[in-house]
DNA sequence: CAGCAATTAGATAGATCGCTCTAGCGCGAA
DNA sequence: TTCGCGCTAGAGCGATCTATCTAATTGCTG
């Protein structure tokens, strides 16, 4: 029931948060504790390895959702490349209205730990594929050819992870606004029958 | 002279290099001037306000350098499409090299700390505005209007960024790769007179 | 040379780090 | 009830963190 998360999910949810405010080796375990609400030792209870295990969970879980929440964003959209756009518009807008803290919740963590946890580094990889097959499939479903469809996808991700990062610096939707445009010229110059409106 | 950095160089060259490889929070002070070969007192002399202030010069000091390089890239290139086309390559090339660690010096530590710490999130705001400027101009010079030009610099840029993460994530340069491609494309078709071969 | 500021040098304080440990609680099964 | 087990609960360990402090040394200036 989603409605009383256990102590484990808690724990997730509270390092999720924290970790994408503070990043990884900026958040201490009692500090996650303390906000999940959940007492200390039910950390090492559910995560014998410790914090890099709880940090590995956390990619996985979060990675999933977020990748799931943007995937029913364009599936609501009545085409790929409207989806698309809308998909930018809606990360700047979340972005701006969590006080430019809601950005990508394993890009801090990933940059911190690829060089250090092979383990994080490899369940952020993982996540990532997934990002861009699910996606790919999307451009797949809009008549792209496969190869294509996976560097769209790619090409697509990456500009929302660097807008995400300039937009955070800055305080501004705007790099955000600017490659959600050139995402979606992409997308469309890439359909093999381009709407010539 | 740069063939005898100063103490307080060495520190900033040190810190870069370990800020870029684990992070503001994950790298120690003692660490610091460790590498640094610095006695300890020297950081806090150099840098009374301690490891945030020192966090910032690294930021404008890295983050200049590295905007001077593949500015440097771009110039030594007949035109800016294959200037772009070359950093990308160039930024996949040095990554591989360096065990998948020398990414983007500041990316990982603006995203660390744009919640935490204001004058750390300006000086990387400032450092990515100057990239957006430069790189603006190299367009400008190729007959874009002001407007587009900044806008194909942001997303350019956002490309390497993502790519960067995705890159370092799966120890591949696949997403370099096709956001080279990509951005190349851009450029191109922003260009007045495009090449019709 | 004397005098002074800049820098080097490192011991140490006080807090926090990740983690281990034992004890006790709650609850379903026998 | 009585056992057994998953989980809660938090005290506390050694290590490490950032930062401060005083003293020694260096190098420039008159």
């Amino acid at each position: 029931m989603s409605s009383t998360p256990t102590t484990k999910e808690r724990i997730v949810y509270a390092s999720a948060d924290l970790f994408r405010r503070r990043g990884f080796s900026g958040t201490g375990v009692k500090q996650i504790v303390a906000q999940a609400r959940a007492p200390f030792g039910s950390l090492y209870h559910h995560f014998p390895g410790g914090k890099e295990e709880l940090g590995e969970e956390v990619i996985r879980v979060a990675g999933g959702m977020y990748g799931a929440i943007y995937e029913a964003v364009i599936d609501q959209s009545p085409d790929v490349v409207t989806g698309i756009e809308e998909t930018f518009r809606a990360a700047g807008v979340h972005l701006a209205e969590s006080g430019w803290v809601d950005a990508c919740p394993i890009a801090t963590i990933t940059l911190e730990v690829a060089s250090d946890s092979a383990p994080m580094r490899i369940a952020a990889h993982e996540v990532f594929e997934g990002w861009f097959a699910k996606l790919g499939e999307r451009f797949e479903a809009a008549g792209i050819a496969p190869a294509q469809a996976r560097a769209l996808a790619i090409t697509t991700l990456s500009l929302l992870e660097g807008g995400f990062l300039f937009c955070r610096a800055a305080r501004s939707t705007e790099a955000l606004d600017v490659a959600g445009v050139q995402a979606a010229a992409a997308v469309r110059a890439a359909l093999p029958q381009p709407p010539h409106s």
